[in-house]
RNA sequence: GGGCCUGUAGCUCAGUUGCGGUUAGAGCGUUCGCCUGAUAAGCGAAAGGUCACAGGUUCAACUCCUGUCAGGCCCA
C-alpha cells in the first residue's frame, strides 16, 4: 500500500513507538478514505491564465464565437453598441483596454440575457500625431521636397500597422466583435460618406470661412485644437506699458477732475506678450471697476483703484499725491478716451469688457483682437480690426509697424527696448506662468488670427437644437447631460480646418487670387463619388497635378468667366479628425450596417467634448435624430495616490505587458470591481486583492465541478424532494441571480463583482458547501440525499458560470468545457447559453427558518471557538453541543431543528457530532450570547469514539466489532 | 481661474433609488487559531473607521447648506 511504503521515508528517523502508531492510523484511514466520495476534477486549481487564455482565444477564433453567438439569437431584439474609434497610434493605455472590456462585458451580458448584439470595432486613422510621427522618420532634406501624396501613403501604412497591433491586443483581452472587418476612417467608402455629410452641412449653410485667432504652433506650422494644447510653465517678459492719452482725451478727463496739473496722462497696461503690441487695437477696462488718476513725478497714470498698491510695489514708482478722480470703467468709455498706439502712428480707443479682472496688472488690458480669444470677441463687439501681422512661421510680417521678419519670441526684447527708448516702458521683469504649449512638439504656441473654416453653431438656432437633442438622450451617469450641455452652450463655433496633409480635405476651391474659398454642395458630391473609388488621395493628386481637376465637371461650371483650371487652387487644409470620427454614425452605422440610431456610445468622460459632441453636431446639423439613445461614460485610470496614469509620472501601465503577466481575466475582474463612474484606481495592491478574489471564485467553481464527477442530469432530484438546506441555497442563488440580472441591466458591474464574491465566499463556501461535505463524501454514492445536493450544485454551477462569463470570459469558457463533459449543458460555448430569467418567487418562510438557524449557528460556532481556544477540541466534529432555552418560540424551533433528518438537523448544520436540546450542565462552560439572550449554549467533547470513516463521534464505534458508526456501516453496505 | 465629478476601515465597495433618526456594514487583506477528505485549498475568531477637513442648519448630520483641502476630466 502506497501510504505504508511512503511513511518510513517521511518519518523514518522518528522513534519506533510513534512510527507504529502513525502507521496503523494511516492504514486504517486510507482504507476508509477510498470508500468516500471525494471530489474529483481535472479542472486545475491554478489558472495559469497567461498560457491558457491564448488557447481559448484560438478556439474562439476557429469557431468564430462572435458570429455564432449572433446566429444563436437571430430574430431576437438587438443591442447595438457603436465602438468609438481609438487613435491608431502608440502603445495601448490601460484606460483604452478598460474601455474595450466594459464594452465587451455589456455585449456579453446582452447575449446572456437573450439579445443579439452588433459590435464592429473601428480606428481613427487620420490626424496630426500620426503625420508627425511619420514626418519625424523622414530625412531633413526630404521633408522639404516630399509630396503630400507620398506623405499620405506613409501615414496610411503607419496607421494600418497600428490597427494590426491594437487589434491583436484588444482581441487578447477576450473582446469579441467583427475584428476581421473593422471600420477605418481612412477607408474610401468612409471618406466618401464623410464628404457627403459635409455637403449636407454646406447646403444648409453651416460652413463658413473666417478670420479668427486660434492656437497656432509656429514650429509645426499648424492650427491646434484645444485638445492639442498643453499648459506648462513658461518664463515670459512681464512689462507695464504706457498708453499716452491724446490731447483731446486729457481735456475730457480734466473736465471731470479738479486741479489737474499740466502733466501727461497715461493708461498703464500690463502684458506678458510684448510681441502682440504691434497688433494692439484698444485698451479694455472693466465697466464696473473704479479707476483713478495716480500722480507720479512726471505724469498721471490711469489705473484701477484696487490695484494701486500692487502697481506701486511692483514697479517701485512713487506716487506724489493722493489719487485724483474716480471713474467707473463705463464712464471712461462714455467720455470716449483715445490713446496713442505705443508702436504705431495710430490712435486706439478705450473700451470695456467683463473679462477684465483685478488679479493682475492695472485693470486696463491691452487688447489685440488678432491674438487672443477674449480680445477677439470684445473686438467683434466694437468693430475692431482682427489684425495679426504674424506669418505661419511665427514671424512678424511687413504689416507690423516694427521689426518685420523677427520671430515673435525674438521680437519681445527689441520691442521692450524700443518702448524704453520711447519712454513708454514702466517696468520690466521676468514672469513664470502657465502658458500654452503644443502637445506634439512641446514648444510654446501663440494665438494668431488666420483664415479658418468653421461650422456655425448660431445659424438656424443650431445650438438650441443641439441642446434639445441632448435632452433626448439617456446619460449614464446622469450628470453627463449637464456636462455636455454646458460645453455646447459655451462653445462659440467649431473650427474644422487643420493645416496638415493627413486627413480628409476640406473640399473648397479658390479662383484666381481670391482668398475666399468656395464650398459647393454639388462639387463635393461629385468629389465624393470619385473618393469612394480612389480615396481622398484624389484631391491631393489634383493639387499636385491640376490635370486631374478635369474629372470634376462641376468645377468647370463654377469657373468664373475668363478663368481656366490653371486659375483654380484647391484648399489644402484638412478636416478636424473629430469630424472624421463624428460622422461614423453615417459612414458606418447608417450606411453600412443599416442601424440608426444606435443604442449606446460608451467612452471616457473626456469624450463629452470629443466624439459625443462631434457625432451629435454632425447628426443634428444634417437634421437627424441623435445618433445614440444612451451615452455611458467612465472615469479615468489613476494610481493608488489618485494620480493619473501617465508616462511622465512613471506610473504608466502598458496593457500588453500587464496582460502577459496577469492574464486578461484578472484585468477584466478589476474592471468589473471598480465603480467606473468615478476614477478607476489601479495599483499592485488592488491587483493582488483582485487576484485573490479570482482564486476564490475559481476554487469555488472547482469544488462544484469536483463534486459532480458522478452526477448525471437524469439523476436529478426534484427541488421539492431535496433537503431543506438544498432548497435554501437554491433560494439564495435566485436572489443573487436576480440582483445580477438587474445590475447587468443597469450596468452596475461592481455590484455583480460583490454579489459573486459574497455568494461564493459566504453562501457557498462558508455555509452550504461546508455543511454538505459530509453528505457528499460520506453518504452512499447513489443515495437520494447525495443526489439531492448534487442536483442543487449542478443547477447553480451552470447559471453561476453563465452569469460570470461576461466578466471572467476565459475562465468561464474553460469551466464550460467541464460542464459539457459532465453533460450538464449542451451549448458548445458559454456565450451561446441564454440565462433563464423566469425566476420563481423565493420562499420567505424557508429563508426565515434558515435565518434563525444560522443565527444559532453563528453563536454556537463562537462557543465552539472558545473550547477550541481551551484546547478541548480541534475539529468541530470533536464536540457535542447542548442548547437550553426558556423561550417557547426558540424551544419549538430548536426541537424541530435537532430532530430533522440527517443533513438538515442542527448537528449537520453546526458540523458537530451531536446537538441536543436540554438542560446545560451548570458546571460546564456556558456561552450566553447577547444576540440570543434566551439561549444557552454548552460545548463538550463528544461522547463515544471517533468513526474512522466519517469522523463523527458515536457510542457504537469500537463496540461489537464495529469499527465504524452505524451510518457508515449502512453506507458501506 | 471656470464647468462637471470624486473623497466611508490597509484595498474595493454598500449605506435602504431626489428629499437626515438606535451601536456605520460586506468581501478581500492582516493577526491569531483550527483542519489536513476543496490542500500552493478549506473553516473560525479578532483587531481595524473623528464617514477628507472646517463651519452652519437641526432635538438629531456619513446623509442637507457653505467654505477649505486633495484628486480626476474638460476648458481658460
Amino acid at each position: 500500500m502506497a501510504a505504508a511504503i511512503c511513511c518510513p521515508l517521511r518519518i523514518g528517523h522518528v522513534g519506533c513507538t510513534i512510527f507504529s502508531l502513525s502507521h496503523s492510523i494511516l492504514v486504517s484511514n486510507m482504507d476508509y478514505r477510498s470508500t468516500l466520495n471525494l471530489p474529483s476534477t481535472a479542472f486545475p486549481m491554478r489558472a495559469n491564465l497567461p498560457k491558457r487564455e491564448p488557447e481559448i482565444l484560438q478556439r474562439w477564433e476557429t469557431m468564430n464565437i462572435y458570429h455564432l453567438a449572433r446566429q444563436a439569437r437571430e430574430g431576437k431584439s438587438g443591442f447595438y453598441l457603436h465602438d468609438g474609434p481609438p487613435y491608431a497610434n502608440g502603445a495601448i493605455h490601460l484606460g483604452t483596454g478598460l474601455n474595450k472590456i466594459l464594452k465587451d462585458m455589456i455585449n456579453k451580458s446582452k447575449l446572456l440575457l437573450g439579445q443579439t448584439i452588433h459590435y464592429r470595432p473601428g480606428w481613427d486613422c487620420h490626424g496630426l500625431p500620426i503625420e508627425l510621427n511619420v514626418t519625424q522618420d523622414i530625412a531633413e532634406a526630404e521633408k522639404e521636397t516630399i509630396l503630400s501624396t507620398e506623405l499620405r501613403r506613409r501615414c496610411k501604412e503607419y496607421a494600418l500597422s497600428f490597427v494590426d497591433k491594437h487589434r491583436t491586443s484588444f482581441k487578447r483581452l477576450g473582446v469579441i466583435g467583427e475584428w476581421e472587418r473593422p471600420y477605418l476612417t481612412l477607408n474610401p467608402t468612409y471618406e466618401a460618406v464623410e464628404l457627403r455629410q459635409f455637403a449636407i452641412l454646406v447646403k444648409k449653410g453651416y460652413v463658413y470661412q473666417g478670420l479668427k485667432p486660434i492656437h497656432w504652433c509656429p514650429s509645426c506650422q499648424t492650427a491646434l485644437a484645444e485638445a492639442e494644447v498643453e499648459y506648462e510653465e513658461h518664463t515670459s517678459p512681464s512689462i507695464y506699458v504706457r498708453f499716452p492719452l491724446t490731447h483731446a482725451s486729457i481735456q475730457r478727463i480734466s473736465a471731470n477732475v479738479k486741479a489737474l496739473a499740466n502733466k501727461p496722462v497715461n493708461v498703464i497696461i500690463w502684458t506678458t506678450t510684448p510681441w502682440t503690441l504691434p497688433a494692439n487695437r484698444a485698451v479694455c477696462v472693466h465697466p464696473n471697476f473704479i479707476y483713478t488718476l495716480l500722480a507720479l513725478e512726471n505724469e498721471y497714470v490711469l489705473i484701477a483703484k484696487d490695484l494701486i498698491n500692487r502697481f506701486v510695489a511692483e514697479t517701485g514708482l512713487k506716487s506724489t499725491g493722493t489719487p485724483m478722480g474716480s471713474f467707473a470703467g463705463k464712464e471712461l468709455e462714455e467720455i470716449r478716451i483715445t490713446m496713442k498706439h505705443p508702436l504705431d502712428e495710430r490712435e486706439v480707443p478705450l473700451i470695456s469688457g467683463a473679462h477684465v479682472t483685478l488679479e493682475q496688472g492695472t485693470g486696463a488690458v491691452h487688447t489685440a483682437p488678432g491674438h487672443g480669444q477674449e480680445d477677439y470677441s470684445v473686438g467683434l463687439q466694437y468693430g475692431l480690426e482682427i489684425f495679426s501681422p504674424v506669418d505661419n512661421a511665427g514671424r512678424l510680417t511687413k504689416a507690423s509697424p516694427v521689426f518685420e521678419g523677427l520671430r515673435v519670441e525674438q521680437s519681445n526684447q527689441p520691442i521692450i527696448q524700443l518702448l524704453d527708448e520711447k519712454q513708454l516702458l514702466v517696468n520690466h521683469e521676468k514672469y513664470v506662468h502657465s502658458y500654452p504649449h503644443c502637445w506634439r512638439c512641446k514648444k510654446p504656441i501663440i494665438f494668431r488670427a488666420t483664415r479658418q473654416w468653421f461650422i456655425s453653431l448660431e445659424k438656424d438656432n443650431f445650438r438650441d437644437r443641439l441642446l434639445d437633442a441632448i435632452d433626448h438622450v439617456h446619460w449614464i451617469p446622469p450628470w453627463g447631460r449637464q456636462r455636455i450641455r454646458s460645453m455646447v452652450e459655451n462653445r462659440l463655433e467649431w473650427c474644422i480646418s487643420r493645416q496638415r496633409a493627413w486627413g480628409v480635405p476640406i473640399p473648397a476651391v479658390y479662383f484666381g487670387k481670391s482668398e475666399d474659398g468656395i464650398v459647393d454642395e454639388r462639387l463635393i458630391r461629385e468629389l465624393a463619388d470619385i473618393v469612394e473609388q480612389e480615396s481622398t488621395d484624389f484631391w491631393f493628386r489634383a493639387i499636385e497635378n491640376p490635370e486631374e481637376m478635369k474629372r470634376l465637371s462641376r468645377l468647370q461650371e463654377l469657373l468664373p468667366a475668363g478663368m481656366t483650371l490653371a486659375d483654380v487652387r484647391l484648399e489644402k487644409d484638412i478636416l478636424d479628425v473629430w469630424f472624421d470620427s463624428g460622422v461614423s454614425h453615417q459612414s458606418v452605422m447608417a450606411n453600412e450596417e443599416k442601424i440608426y440610431p444606435v443604442d449606446m456610445y460608451l467612452e471616457g468622460s473626456d469624450q463629452h467634448r470629443g466624439w459625443f459632441q462631434s457625432a451629435l453636431v454632425t447628426a443634428t446639423g444634417a437634421g437627424y435624430e441623435p445618433p445614440y439613445k444612451t451615452v455611458l461614460t467612465h472615469g479615468f485610470t489613476v494610481d493608488e495616490n489618485g494620480r493619473k496614469l501617465s508616462k511622465s509620472l512613471g506610473n504608466f501601465v502598458i496593457l500588453d505587458e500587464l496582460v502577459e503577466k496577469t492574464g486578461a481575466d484578472v484585468i477584466r475582474l478589476w474592471v468589473s470591481a471598480e465603480d467606473f463612474r468615478g476614477d478607476m484606481t489601479f495599483s499592485q495592491e488592488i491587483l493582488s486583492r483582485i487576484t485573490e478574489s479570482y482564486r476564490r471564485i475559481r476554487n469555488t467553481i472547482r469544488f462544484l465541478l469536483g463534486n459532480l464527477y458522478d452526477y448525471s442530469p437524469s439523476e436529478a432530484v426534484a427541488e421539492a424532494e431535496r433537503l431543506s438546506i438544498d432548497r435554501w441555497i437554491m433560494n439564495r442563488w435566485r436572489e443573487c441571480k436576480r440582483r445580477i440580472i438587474t445590475a447587468y441591466q443597469k450596468y452596475d458591474f461592481h455590484r455583480i463583482f460583490y454579489d459573486l464574491n459574497n455568494f461564493c465566499s459566504v453562501d457557498l463556501s462558508a455555509i452550504y458547501l461546508d455543511i454538505i461535505k459530509d453528505r457528499l463524501y460520506v453518504s452512499k454514492k447513489q443515495s437520494a440525499e447525495r443526489k439531492a445536493c448534487q442536483s442543487a450544485l449542478s443547477e447553480i454551477v451552470v447559471e453561476l458560470t453563465a452569469c460570470t462569463a461576461p466578466i471572467l470570459s476565459f475562465t468561464c469558457e474553460e469551466v464550460w468545457d467541464y460542464l459539457l463533459a459532465l453533460k450538464l449543458v449542451e451549448e458548445k460555448s458559454v456565450f451561446l447559453y441564454e440565462l433563464d430569467q423566469n425566476i420563481p418567487p423565493v420562499d420567505p418562510e424557508l429563508l426565515d427558518w434558515w435565518d434563525k438557524i444560522f443565527l444559532i449557528r453563528g453563536e454556537a460556532i463562537k462557543a465552539i471557538e472558545l473550547q477550541r481556544k481551551a484546547s478541548t477540541i480541534g475539529h468541530s466534529l470533536d464536540c457535542c453541543v447542548t442548547l437550553e432555552t426558556d423561550d417557547p418560540n426558540w424551544k419549538s424551533r430548536l426541537e424541530k431543528a435537532v430532530t430533522n433528518p440527517r443533513g438538515d438537523d442542527l448537528a449537520s448544520v453546526l458540523i458537530v457530532s451531536d446537538c441536543r436540546l436540554g438542560a446545560v450542565d451548570p458546571d460546564s462552560m456556558i456561552f450566553e450570547s447577547p444576540i440570543l439572550p434566551h439561549v444557552k449554549i454548552a460545548v463538550l467533547k463528544a461522547d463515544g469514539e471517533k468513526c474512522p470513516r466519517c469522523w463523527h463521534y458515536h457510542a457504537e464505534v469500537g463496540k461489537n466489532d464495529n469499527d465504524v458508526c452505524p451510518y457508515c456501516r449502512e453506507a458501506l453496505r
